[in-house]
RNA sequence: GCCCCAUUCGUCUAGUGGCCUAGGACGCAGCCCUCUCAAGGCUGAAACACGGGUUCGAGUCCCGUAUGGGGCACCA
């Protein structure tokens, strides 16, 4: 592969949260650096002062500490080879970009994007194939140079000499080799009339100065890569070796991955895209981290769950799937709980509480804790205790329809005659735990001559008014004996009150 | 439109010329367990895009076609 020591980097735009796309590559990245016990550095490419989000810096930092993803090198831990973020690198930029064009390598266009629009425009209605920039300013002599130079009071852009025949060959480490001609590359801009940079420009400059061993990236950037290809040339430098993950789809493999994606199931959700909305929805960092080294890469020997630590000693970048993926959405599901399951109660519990809160939600500390062994195995996100716990916390209690409480194949009548008996019963419960409960209201639906789920359903609906709930003996003991018995007198005045009506 | 990339069950994938009668997982279906919902157990349906080569032999290599995806900015 190389002799060099491995150094790799993430180099996220500031321009929000990290799109799920982007947490995946940021991961490869990382599980490569460890695994090779190099270096993962994080990079800043706020370089476009008008797609710049306020605040997205911090949430990108938060959001990788989040996941435990780990950086040597980059923002808040320093680094031999910074600064990290190229809004500070600005004077390197331009030395290297004035080096282009004094070596012949690159040259100052001076026209502006409204007239190149319009040259476009032209070009289409005449019916010509308008293929990108079109050389304008490459050839001029020195007189027109200067000329322009007044006229435009110096501002200009600098582009990139493009070789006008002959082909560029780019290895991709997975793909093998791409080959472009390079009649099909265009004179990019390297910096910007306001001084900045292009992309194109401060990557190859920063990759190089801070010696990246190899870039691994997003499939979308594979046309770049002649282009980046050529200006290391010019420069003299090499590249490092490179390497193009697959892109990630929506769900039914239609398009890349977006927030306008509706899940199948429910019309209204839409699929999380970033990752500030998979840590909202009560994903578990391990659960995620372990999901997405599954998409594209695989453990190798049917493993789908596995450590971290399992996952940096096997991990390899020349196993990579080149193929792009649908997002599988509902394995990321199934594997959340699994890690839920996999959490003890006592950590459960904790990372429940946050949840409650942001819902507004008064819960009580004890009845959290005594309740949460028998919801872990129904939970697919921590989110979920919301609604499965709600009718712990509701201040005020809205009991379910009539006609819920009643069981199929009976009757409101039957209904509240048992309702009574289950009131009777509980009332007179030495103690309200819920073994007690559960043998005192066994015996009493063999001696009503019912079956277990004629007795309990009615309990369940009348108690907690929910249709998903968690067991109800323990749901009854977390409500406590007078609650329990307030909201079963509640149905039965209101099957009493229905019937009523009906006569 | 042009350029580029990809193509194994519905989906994520294993598979690097004979071990493939194509394996695993999610999802789905059925059964069991069961107080709702889950979880769990068992069983099942389900794929090498197509056409040409190369080879004794191809899911695996090559070429086309089709399909899907990505890119064509003074955005990254």
């Amino acid at each position: 592969m190389s002799d060099k020591p491995v150094r790799v980097r993430f180099a996220p735009s500031p321009t929000g949260s990290l799109h799920i796309g982007g947490v995946r590559t940021a991961l490869f990245n990382w599980l490569f650096a460890r695994q090779q016990k190099g270096a993962f550095i994080l990079r800043i490419e706020d370089t476009d002062k008008k797609r710049y989000a306020e605040g997205a810096v911090e949430e990108i930092i938060n959001g990788l500490r989040w996941l435990g993803l780990d950086w040597d090198e980059g923002p808040e831990v320093g680094g031999d080879k910074g600064p990290y973020f190229q809004s500070q690198r600005l004077e390197l930029y331009r030395e290297w970009a004035e080096w282009l064009v004094a070596n012949d390598k690159a040259y100052r266009c001076y026209a502006t994007p409204e007239e190149l629009a319009e040259a476009e425009e032209q070009a289409k209605k005449r019916g010509l194939r308008w293929t990108g920039y079109d050389r304008r300013h490459r050839y001029l002599s020195e007189e027109e140079r200067q000329r322009l130079h007044e006229e435009r009071n110096g501002v200009h852009v600098i582009r990139f000499k493009m070789p006008i025949d002959g082909q560029t060959r780019v290895h991709d480490l997975i793909r093998g080799e791409i080959v472009f001609d390079n009649k099909e590359l265009n004179d990019l801009v390297l910096l910007k009339s306001d001084g900045y940079p292009t992309y194109h420009l401060a990557n190859v400059v920063d990759d190089h100065f801070m010696e990246i061993s190899h870039i691994m990236r997003g499939e979308e950037w594979i046309p770049t890569a002649p282009i980046h290809w050529q200006l290391y040339n010019a420069f003299g430098w090499e590249m490092p070796l490179i390497l193009h993950l697959p892109v990630i789809l929506n769900p039914n493999g239609k398009g890349k991955m977006s927030k306008r994606y509706k899940l199948p199931e429910g019309t209204d959700k839409f699929v999380p895209v970033l990752l500030s909305e998979y840590m909202e929805a009560g994903y578990l960092p391990e659960a995620l981290v372990n999901f997405l080294t599954n998409v594209g890469w695989a453990f190798g020997d049917d493993r789908e769950i596995f450590t971290v630590e399992e996952a940096i000693e096997h991990f390899d970048i020349m196993r990579i799937n080149p193929a792009g993926s649908a997002f599988p959405y509902q394995k990321l599901e199934w594997m959340n709980g699994v890690y839920i399951r996999k959490l003890s109660p006592e950590e459960l519990t904790e990372r429940l509480k946050p949840f409650l809160e942001r819902a507004g939600l008064k819960y009580d500390e004890q009845k959290l804790a005594f309740i949460t062994p028998y919801i872990q195995e129904r939970l697919k996100t921590l989110s979920e205790v919301v609604d499965i716990t709600r009718f712990l916390w509701v201040e005020e209690f809205v009991p379910a329809p009539v006609e819920e409480l009643i069981p199929k194949k009976l009757d409101a009548e039957q209904t509240k005659k048992i309702l009574q008996a289950v009131y009777d019963t509980l009332d007179a419960l030495p103690s309200f735990d819920w073994p007690t409960q559960e043998a005192a209201l066994r015996q009493l639906a063999e001696d009503l001559g019912l079956k277990a789920g004629q007795l309990f359903n009615p309990i369940r609906v009348a108690t907690t008014a929910q249709r998903v709930a968690p067991p109800l003996f323990q749901s009854m003991e977390a409500l406590g004996k007078e609650e329990t018995l307030r909201r079963i007198k509640l149905a039965i005045d209101a099957l009493d009150s229905y019937l009523n009506k009906r006569d």
